[in-house]
DNA sequence: ACGACGTCCTTAGCAGCGCTAAGTGCGTGC
DNA sequence: GCACGCACTTAGCGCTGCTAAGGACGTCGT
């Protein structure tokens, strides 16, 4: 498959770089196929020689954001407390890195083989660590979740700036048109809103607090000891759901 | 032409409604301003003397699909955390009871005054029982995010529903090619896949669990709550590494 | 050397989108 | 009786994702 026979030919990945700088301009819903066309030089059905359609190049922006994410099992002898946190945070980061990142990842549909790869060890590393699989990959899936949501919402409000902090909480005062002593105008006045780095920490230890009970709880009882004997995992006749797609 | 003639004018709620009925048959992206004005019996531009855009439409919606969630503050003698499971229950089931309801609320903009005032109860009621109010509102936070996460995953899957259960798994087998032995495989036969009742139900936990740890280290020293000390569950102090990274 | 072929991009255009401008029928208040 | 304003219509603009058809160009078989 020869592609760039001269020095400009469009490939995957200028693409997705040249998608995910536009991203950052446009938003995700100025983000169309005939800007991305015009800010590569070409013209938009051009596009659709590489890509079936714009789902697909959707999804690659999402894979590469989870991607420089940089995830993957702990390092050796690292808690697994302490890798949880970093790869939370790390995937955040990730994806607070592009306008609307929470959006796109969270509506794509596909993942790559090697992130899937990847989930994979990060699992297996956490079996080794004492986890059952089941639990192990709850755990991933449930701190991912949180941080999808999250972010989801970081993004989803900052995309509003209809004044500073302090006038938005004022608006929200008038909402309640009960004053300024409501539970909800001083939990946001010392808490500093609901986003933030503040806010996002306390959902992550509450989390890694959580998992820490769950463990103590599923292997403690049998042996707290790494990947010995038979996993008591889950209950007999675990009724087969539907298995879906992994998520990052 | 004229078939509305009186009796049936168009209201918001009609309008809401209907849109809903639609949003379960065409899903998010099927529905337009053009087919909700044909199934009102009235031409596109006409919505637009009740709505000033499509956007407006789509928060109310949102609102109406958090409403009928039927939130509100604890009932009177009951624990918190088995009010905010109660919560989070009601939240998805009303997030799942529409199509793509989650990525409807997770995009919407802003809330109704009602909704921020049932917010504000519900905080209200979480301080008489012993939380500060920024634990309280991080905790609503931290568990709507994770629901938010969760239920919007759950139904991005849902609607790529190329081939049964057992298909799908061996699919994601051959991603990651090393047989059926990966822990990633092993994990989603036995725990029946990453969404439904069961993990739904175990992120739940783990969050109500993280929060009881942070509620006695939070209001634990100063007030005596019922029963129990300092819990023992993770490393007390701030999280090691990484800096803050931006500004809101 | 030369046509066949595959690759990669162009021009032209379709159906549909959100939304606006201007016009129309109708019930109501002066 | 008539002006007013509400609720809706007709017409259409600029944009979208995407397809069909064709053309320029490099490589290969003969």
């Amino acid at each position: 498959m020869g592609e760039n026979r001269r020095g400009a030919g469009l490939t995957r990945r200028t693409m997705v770089e040249t998608a995910l700088r536009l991203l950052d301009e446009t938003g995700l819903d100025g983000l169309t196929v005939r800007r991305l066309a015009t800010e590569l030089g070409v013209q938009s059905p051009a596009l659709y020689w590489h890509l079936r359609n714009k789902q697909e190049l959707l999804d690659a922006m999402a894979d590469a954001i989870v991607l420089a994410a940089g995830m993957g099992p702990p390092r050796d002898g690292e808690p697994w407390q302490d890798w949880l946190r970093r790869r939370a945070r790390a995937y955040r980061r990730s994806l607070l890195a592009h306008r609307d990142g929470a959006r796109l990842v969270s509506n794509a549909a596909s993942l790559s083989p090697r992130t899937v790869r990847t989930f994979d060890e990060e699992l297996t590393a956490l079996v080794g660590l004492g986890f059952t699989p089941v639990l192990a990959l709850r755990t991933i899936t449930a701190v991912t979740r949180y941080v999808n949501g999250f972010v989801l919402q970081e993004q989803t409000e900052r995309q509003v700036p209809d004044g500073a902090p302090a006038e938005r909480l004022a608006a929200l005062a008038g909402l309640l048109d009960r004053g300024e002593d409501s539970t909800l105008v001083t939990a946001l006045r010392e808490g500093g809103g609901q986003g933030g780095e503040d806010a996002f920490e306390h959902g992550l230890s509450v989390l890694v607090d959580g998992t820490a009970a769950a463990l103590a709880r599923d292997a403690g009882p049998a042996r707290p000891g790494p990947s010995s004997g038979p996993s008591p995992g889950s209950p007999p006749g675990s009724p087969p759901g539907s298995p879906p797609e992994a998520s990052p």
